[in-house]
DNA sequence: AATACTATTAGCCACATTGCTAACCAAATG
DNA sequence: CATTTGGTTAGCAATGTGGCTAATAGTATT
């Protein structure tokens, strides 16, 4: 199945790949205006901006010689999302847990108290 | 600095390590579980778990010849929050730029517009 | 005490990633 | 039309990653 949130955190895990994404999401810029800040070769560079677009992060358009990218928010959506999902499942475990103990803690009466799966 | 979103989103680029996460999202689980649906040698699976939790996501004790690993869920939330802020950031600009559009569209009487920056 | 089970360490190989330089193409610009 | 500018391709070296097997350590279990 090969799923999106392979390449997309794959993309994410490389501090020049996010902040070429912090730069984006202040609005599209050419290449070589990305580039400018990072103090590695322009070819190198170029690179990390292929990967951040096989990963569906960016999008860019050639115009003349300039090269401009912008973002594309979805990706970042869906990865958020996989994320929550997984946080809330936990935490909503949590949750029950601790209600199970307190529940526990109250009476040890002849509760039929089942936690785990 | 060395962020943490860096061996965050290293350690969340792999598919097993993933689905780890996944099943500790339904509760903590002992290694050899854990590892029972993959089909890798127990090694290679174990450097997997050394990659989580070296990045922060999983804690594990041992106790007795069995090691129980459990979910942090930190990480997760911390993560989540920074792909929030690029995404909205983007999100919010685009309507902004729509607003202008049609603010454009609306009239060309002589307004002043200021779109990015 | 011997055996079986759970985890771990060490060492190896193949391939991917990240950095570089050198050379090059194509579109402005003088 | 020569030059500069912006981006690209090709190729190399160093390092990182993910897989394996073999051997070892430390509990249970019988």
């Amino acid at each position: 199945m090969t799923n999106h949130l392979d390449s997309f955190f794959g993309a994410m895990s490389d501090p020049t790949r996010r902040a070429v994404i912090e730069r984006l999401a202040g609005g599209p810029a050419p290449v070589s205006e990305l580039h400018a800040p990072h103090d590695i070769a322009l070819p190198t560079f170029l690179r990390h901006l292929k990967v951040l677009e096989a990963a569906g992060l960016v999008r860019s358009e050639k115009k003349g010689r300039v090269r401009t990218v912008h973002l594309e928010a979805a990706p970042l959506a869906e990865a958020e999302g996989w994320l929550q999902r997984q946080r809330q499942l936990w935490d909503g475990r949590l949750d029950r847990l601790d209600a199970l103990v307190r529940e526990m803690e109250a009476g040890t009466e002849g509760g039929s108290a089942n936690d785990h799966t």
